[in-house]
DNA sequence: TGCCAGAATTGATACATATCAATAATTGCA
DNA sequence: TGCAATTATTGATATGTATCAATTCTGGCA
């Protein structure tokens, strides 16, 4: 499928927290061994049931990973950025994929076959310590990902990912803009598009955040982090005084 | 805290699948590096917020993993068994704990400490492997209960649960013994102690199973597989016909 | 400049599942 | 053996969120 050898720069690769602290001889190899991908929008880079011989990391671009259901419905688990990678778990266990992959605009991705990983990481601890910390770093976030399905209501979920965005937002972390339409946020959020567009509407009037099309900014920080535990009167915006 | 040094004998560490096909040396290093804890039914062996500087191996009994949400919900997990493992993500990545691990009967446990297990997998690529490969399992779980979680109706999520169990079953993989309580196994499926009793009567009303206690037989596998995708008619057991 | 398609909003309604409440069954323990 | 404490069942009701449907908004492009 990918057997175009566009060849990766070892530059591109320091971005890269898989390969942080790895020393250059250690990058160019793995560099040497995968090969550049590039793709256009809504193109599908990985199908449930897929195998997978090796791993990719985005150096540009968006990607969604998701699920479908029996009968169709799309949940979105990750909107997938630059130094992200995904395929480690299929590689590693030689399972088919439980998830779809697709690109959500024009990206370039790394490809590294397993060898090329299983021969680094015997060379290197540093890349094994990487590799796992990667990985647990995915563990956590979808336990998070679970906690946020389970334990939390449409409100809370909304709240928790715009305090998240926030959080990850350049100084003055009051402006964020949106990494993919609202449905793909919702989906992510496992709440539709109407209540996810209903919650933000009722956030902006309560004063907490303006909203401009797929820009957001954060008017009360306090107010919106309190929001989490509002258990008080009218949950739904539809029952709210307008 | 577990300060005692019960040590660990390497012929107990062959079943986990951790372990396996590690040659004999290392494998006692490992377990001369960690030790046996041992705890009775009810104990909390990691909260919410801790740090952890090593990992858990169940050598015997089980221990349920899970979070709380704001309000006190519980949401289990997972049902942890002999030759599970728990806490290497908190461990390789430095986090504080998102979950809390408790007992449910006595058991005995492993803790290797953080240092034993780099030590090993600088020494051993089989090692590393089998971590990833474990990880990579772990991984594959929980994207499959956001699956469940977010895709399914109460409904398939109890079939797909039963099924499940008995695949792993012993031949001829027809009775079941649940694992913990069924307000526990509910909490699992995240789905409420009563929805599950009510799921698991309806199955038994069409003759798919049988219940006994927590004993579970398999009376219809088609027609079990089948209940996942029928969309037919009520699907509540409150509007069924008797 | 204006039209069109996709994205977002808003309202009305349906429904799956939680919750509350009341037994009933089972187990452990004195 | 029997009592108390879990654990499980069953029914009635409440409710959060999905779904359906109808606009409205927006940006790209002819």
């Amino acid at each position: 499928m990918h057997s175009t050898g566009v060849p990766i720069e070892p530059e591109a690769m320091r971005d890269l927290s898989l390969f942080e602290g790895l020393d250059a001889t250690n990058v160019e190899t793995i560099a040497r061994g995968g090969w550049m991908v590039k793709l256009n929008r809504s193109i599908r880079v990985l199908s449930r049931g897929d195998h997978l011989e090796g791993m990719y990391t985005v150096f540009e671009g968006r990607l969604k990973l998701y699920m479908l259901s029996c009968n169709g419905d799309e949940r979105v688990l990750r909107v997938l950025r630059p130094g992200d990678s995904f395929g480690e778990a299929i590689m590693f266990n030689a399972i088919p994929s439980p998830v779809f992959v697709e690109s959500l605009s024009s990206v370039r991705l790394g490809y590294f076959p397993r060898q090329i990983i299983t021969a680094a990481l015997s060379a290197d601890p540093e890349f094994t310590a990487a590799m796992l910390r990667g990985m647990s770093v995915m563990m956590r976030e979808l336990i998070q990902d679970l906690d946020t399905c389970c334990l939390q209501n449409a409100r809370q979920r909304t709240v928790n990912f715009l305090l998240r965005e926030f959080d990850a937002a350049p100084p003055p972390n009051i402006e964020i803009e949106l990494p993919a339409p609202k449905a793909v946020i919702a989906s992510t959020l496992n709440i539709s598009a109407e209540t996810f567009s209903r919650e933000l509407h009722r956030l902006q009037d309560q004063g907490f955040i303006e909203i401009n099309r797929r820009t957001i900014y954060l008017r009360d920080r306090k107010g919106l982090f309190d929001a989490l535990e509002d258990r008080s009167g009218a949950r739904n915006s539809q029952y709210a005084a307008g």
